[in-house]
DNA sequence: GTTATTACTTGCATATTACAAGTGATACCA
DNA sequence: TGGTATCACTTGTAATATGCAAGTAATAAC
């Protein structure tokens, strides 16, 4: 379950979704946990975007106190903390995709390979599924293998 | 063409659409004038979210200069300016509507109308494209009627 | 036992946003 | 033709959020 912290501007689904990760930094965590398969505070923080550490943490307890993250520690090493999507965050792949495919067709200088335009307008429904195959590991299945 | 003013963090293409729309207000501009067909300044500040009219003005601008929206007076009255969506604007639509889809299965109190949920899991095209005819009046065709 | 690593926290400067009120240009109406 | 209303803003100021640099506690590695 999704739950945003106080009330709503309102019920507008787009609104919704705006209360939730509607800022410069809560979507490039997310894409770095859905599309780059990073799990770590380190990893998020390597970005090249260069996010804050007291920005990042922040995000990071929103986003476990909304339903988009759990967390757990790393049995290997007891120092690291893993952030894993839960299913409703996976449930934005089909909307970071969308984002990507319009800043690649609009961004003149853009990052994305050629082909992911290509592999989008082919078959965006296939692409969706290939790329949710990076960030895989959903905190369900974490929890069953930590159980 | 879509600019933006400043040096980008990056050139990820989910980075460039959050460096244009990645605030609370941006895309709920952009959702009222492509999903409502809003095209004055009083429009957009009726929203029930509430924009502060210094925001509003400040994201009318933004927008402009990005080219996400071109302005115009409104011939009948001199004191009106319409707001209209570009072509790149109009391709923010299958964005608008994913998020929309995410906000309502994911907001228990959603005021999206359960026959969006339906439409869209029944054809996705086809609901984009109904929905681009909300807010069809674009930049290119109001130039064409000026001229 | 010393040093390194990881995930943060803290303090403070700067930037952004929110709220309330005001302004200038144009339209409307008697 | 003069007064009032409407429209698209602007201005001032308080509150909030962000950015930056430095520091800290817990654990691991050597």
């Amino acid at each position: 379950m999704v739950t945003t912290s106080g009330p709503l501007r309102s019920h507008c689904p787009i609104n919704f979704g705006l209360e939730i990760f509607g800022d410069k930094w809560t979507l490039l965590v997310l894409r770095d946990l859905l599309l780059k398969g990073k799990r770590s505070f380190k990893e998020f923080q390597s970005s090249e975007e260069g996010i804050a550490s007291n920005i990042l943490a922040e995000r990071l307890a929103r986003l476990e106190r909304t339903g988009l993250v759990t967390s757990a520690r790393v049995e290997s090493d007891s120092r690291q903390i893993h952030y894993l999507p839960t299913t409703d965050c996976r449930a934005l792949l089909p909307l970071l995709v969308e984002m990507a495919y319009w800043g690649a067709r609009h961004d003149p200088r853009t990052a994305a390979p050629e082909d992911f335009v290509q592999a989008y307008e082919r078959d965006r429904d296939a692409l969706v599924l290939a790329m949710a195959e990076v960030g895989a590991q959903s905190a369900g299945a974490a929890q069953s293998v930590r159980e």
